[in-house]
RNA sequence: CGGGGCGUGGCGCAGCCUGGUAGCGCACCUGCUUUGGGAGCAGGGGGUCGCCGGUUCGAAUCCGGCCGCCCCGACCA
């Protein structure tokens, strides 16, 4: 009965072998009726209010149980898409020695964090892994043989911001996905930029998020191109500029010559140029030889010729997209996950005392859909209705199934998906364990 | 970094103007009742009022300094 491991959210079953202890009467899951006084974006009010994240200071974010699990899908998303294209995982330290940020010119980056060890050496907390990266690869890279790599990691970044805002849209510590190309040459960049292009719309098509691959402004990077993955919601720091077939951060949308202001607005061929809030959930980068050159990584040709490395660097952020995802759908009741991110696929409401029947039927459910791969979360609190069906909606997951009393009279399973609040059909209790998980699986097909 | 605001029990707040030793709602603990949409009754626990200093017989309250947090803007490899 056990199912296959899969982390498959868009064909597979809603589960994975999953053995974490999920009985909510012993899960830590703080919910809160009311927001935080000082919260004002979607994303911070419903994830403080729904348990899974909790602050530590200003721009410092711990992670709850079920939010970690919402960032970890994320996090399983992108590295399944990455090990797609042949990255290869690995890991880098935060804490590094300034000497390499010297070379690179960043040591006198405001936002990145220096500090001294009790010896007087000057370390720095990383922002970004180019110089971890690239001075690894300096030193292990030597010929044409060993080009091109795909490098990455998922790892802390520690940013002095200025303004932290938004819970946990723009924080100074965060975990980031960042990925480095090395190529002999310009040609090669291109070909690895494609590919990272292919994983990151796949990455984004898969967590169900809206978004929009914009042209960006390569800035003071001097790069030779770059583009952005924006996620439209109201919270966003950034504005993108849209119109039929047309994306673009707005900054680079307004340098188009094809744009032209007319009165409030802007349009392009004559087309309304629409301006959208959005936040940057990931970025992507040809660099060229910015960090190769002055950190020395280079490799000989064919003919024994030296040539700096071509590199191409690629972030992007789950906390972002868990964030983005909350501020797209959520409702008056709280958070909609899509089915690729929730942190539970299904939210078991057992209503009545313990010790009752429906209880009893209750606690079998949950065992047989446990049994059976199933990610769930079984509400065996002693608590009236109304409570746990706030909690289920305010949490978000996208299936809700309850057994109560009038479950046990009708022989019946009452289900409500997430999104939108609507009643799916009803699944026979107690039955045929396979056919119920048969019914579970085609009600998951149907999810968004 | 400029502008604005706020720090009182776990959360949300009142009290401060007009100084007299802290209160409300929710949450929490115990008991009984209740159980299909955030329950009822009774009893109970928890706060150096952000920190330091000053004024005063006496400071959550007045004065000075510092720290922290939020919002708007600037910023955001």
């Amino acid at each position: 009965m056990a199912r296959a491991y899969t982390l498959d959210d868009r064909a597979g079953a809603p589960h994975r072998c999953d053995r974490a202890m999920t009985r909510l009467s012993e899960y830590l899951l703080p919910t809160e009726k009311q927001p935080p006084a000082d919260a004002e974006a979607i994303s911070h009010k419903l994830m403080v209010r729904a348990g899974l994240i909790r602050q530590m200071g200003a721009g410092m974010w711990s992670w709850l149980p079920a939010g970690w699990r919402v960032h970890q899908r994320a996090v399983a998303i992108i590295r399944e898409e990455m090990d797609v294209i042949g990255g290869q995982e690995m890991l880098m330290p935060v804490l590094q020695p300034a000497e390499p940020w010297r070379k690179t010119g960043r040591l006198e980056i405001d936002e990145l964090f220096k500090l001294t060890d009790r010896k007087g050496s000057e370390l720095v907390l990383a922002m970004t892994h180019e110089e971890a990266v690239t001075f690894h690869v300096a030193q292990l890279v030597r010929s044409y043989r060993d080009l091109p790599l795909i490098l990455y990691h998922f790892q802390v970044k520690e940013r002095d911001e200025p303004r932290p805002r938004a819970g946990v849209l723009r924080t100074r510590e965060f975990i980031m996905k960042d990925s480095y190309t090395f190529d002999r040459d310009q040609a090669g960049l291109e070909e690895r930029y494609e590919l990272h292009v292919g994983a990151y719309d796949r990455i984004m098509q898969r967590t169900g998020l809206r978004f929009y691959r914009v042209e960006s402004d390569v800035g003071m990077m001097g790069g030779l191109g770059a583009h952005e993955y924006m996620a439209p919601c109201p919270a966003g720091e950034d504005q993108v500029a849209l119109a039929d077939g047309y994306a673009a951060n707005v900054e680079v949308a307004l340098k188009d010559p094809d744009v032209q202001q007319a009165g409030e607005g802007y349009t392009l061929r004559g087309q309304e140029l629409r301006i959208e809030p959005a936040i940057e959930v990931g970025n992507i980068f040809k660099l060229g030889t910015r960090y190769s050159e002055p950190l020395g990584a280079s490799y000989l040709d064919e003919n024994g010729a030296e040539h700096a490395v071509w590199m191409g660097s690629y972030g992007i952020g789950p906390a972002r997209i868990v964030a983005a995802a909350v501020e797209q759908f959520a409702d008056e009741h709280g958070i909609s996950w899509p089915r690729s991110l929730a942190p539970f696929a299904v939210h078991l409401v057992a209503l009545g005392k313990p010790g009752t029947p429906e209880r009893a039927a209750a606690d079998e459910l949950y065992a047989t859909l446990r049994e059976a791969g199933v990610e769930v979360l079984y509400d065996d609190r002693d608590l009236g209705p109304g409570e746990k069906f706030a909690d289920a909606e305010l949490l978000g997951c996208p299936l809700r199934l309850t057994v109560g009393r009038r479950s046990l009279q009708s022989g019946e399973i009452e289900v409500q998906r997430r999104r939108g609040r609507e009643d799916a059909p009803a699944i026979a209790l107690g039955g045929d364990p396979n056919a119920l998980l048969a019914a579970v699986d085609e009600l998951w097909q149907s999810l968004p």
